[in-house]
DNA sequence: CGCGTTTGACCTGCGC
DNA sequence: GCGCAGGTCAAACGCG
């Protein structure tokens, strides 16, 4: 098994553009809920299995029609950007129902992603710090301990009590578990080109896996972004990728480098999406939208109604509630969705996804 | 030669 | 205190 998930290692490295093809996990936060009767949908919603660490943080998107999607690494940063400019969070008690239910063990429940993900214990601190915690992810960040980090600490304290920190990093200094994201992909490779760099440094096998962990960091020096790579013990074709810390500079590689761009600014945007999205993705904001509004959109232009609102089902994600509560933090807009997105909603995916992907939402017209 | 990967050792947290 | 598991380090190695 280690050898074949040798072999598949390297294939990765090979295969820059990974195929991207249909599933995307997202922070518990960015459950969303869409017309269920929208089945036609360039998106359909479900909850998956998560790996242990991901249980209560995540939940499970499919984009039925992105099978075999190959992203170019820009596109998919603008991708989970678009996405996550329209994050629509849910309330905590949602948040709880939609992240304990589908969770086995609640023990597991909230483990290393209750920054990040609806801590059904702390629920405030969890929307805040989500959004906090970001300002205070990486090393040179922490150098400039503001009050506000404290707070940040406190909050981090308090959800992490059950948790601890984890390891104080051989220095004394304590850890600080930076905001973490994780979304699935069913992609052959492993490590999927985000648009940034990455260097492995560390592969670790997993309980309960057969398939082993690895470990990235963001190669630019100031950057201490960090992400984990392993595929789904459930389902091999699923990766899990979980990104945690901020991204201080740039998209390397984004052609539009006017989005990559999220640098300071990221202290709030950032964040974990940060492997995903330059300014893009932050933990707390990454959540669907914009993809969602866009197939609703092309099914029906005239809805008004938000795409999707608060998940009231973890596994149903069925039809909105009315009342989309959005914590504080989610409500911010951290960062500004690519102009493409901005500008025109609708387009998004037929600026981010190839046409192939477009077509049926567009086809359904 | 620079950069990234591999891999075993080491560190830390946690449960028993 | 001990063992387990997750996470990180860093030397060795491979590749362009």
């Amino acid at each position: 098994m280690e050898e074949k998930r040798k072999e598949s290692t390297k294939t990765e490295n090979s295969l820059e553009n990974t195929a991207f093809s249909n599933q995307m996990m997202i922070p518990a936060e960015s459950s969303f809920s869409m017309p269920s009767n929208s089945n036609s949908s360039l998106f359909d919603i479900s909850c998956g299995e998560l790996a242990d660490h991901h249980k209560g943080s995540c939940g499970f998107i499919d984009m039925l029609s992105v099978q075999d999607f190959n992203f170019p690494s820009s596109t998919f940063d603008d991708f989970l950007q678009n996405i996550s400019s329209h994050l629509i969070p849910l309330e905590p008690q949602q948040l709880q129902l939609s992240t304990s239910q589908p969770l086995p063990s609640p023990a597991s429940t909230v483990p290393e992603y209750s920054e990040v993900v609806n801590t059904p214990a702390t629920p405030n601190s969890s929307s805040i710090s989500s959004s906090s915690t970001e300002a205070a992810p990486n090393d040179d960040i922490k150098k400039n301990k503001t009050t506000v980090e404290e707070e940040e600490e406190e909050e981090e304290d308090n959800q992490e009590k059950t948790k601890k920190q984890l390891k104080p990093k051989k220095k004394n200094q304590k850890r600080q578990r930076e905001p973490r994201f994780a979304f699935m992909t069913k992609s052959e490779v492993d490590h999927l080109d985000d648009g940034y760099r990455w260097r492995k440094y560390g592969q670790k096998a997993v309980k309960n896996s057969p398939f082993p962990r690895s470990y990235y960091r963001c190669t630019s020096t100031a950057c201490g972004v960090k992400k984990r790579v392993e595929r789904s013990s459930e389902d091999p074709s699923i990766v899990v990728t979980t990104y945690e810390g901020t991204h201080t500079h740039p998209c390397p590689i984004t052609p539009r480098g006017s989005f990559g761009v999220m640098p300071e600014a990221a202290t709030f945007g950032g964040g974990l999406g940060s492997g995903v999205g330059a300014a893009g993705a932050n933990s707390s904001h990454f959540i669907m939208p914009q993809i969602l509004q866009y197939q609703q959109q092309q099914q029906q232009q005239t809805q008004q109604e938000p795409y999707f609102h608060n998940l009231s089902a973890p596994l149903s994600f069925s039809t909105a509630t009315s009342n989309p509560t959005f914590p504080p933090p989610f409500q911010e807009r951290p960062f500004c969705p690519s102009a493409s997105s901005v500008a025109r909603d609708h387009g998004l995916l037929q600026d981010m996804l190839p046409s192939k992907m477009l077509k049926e939402p567009k086809d359904e017209e």
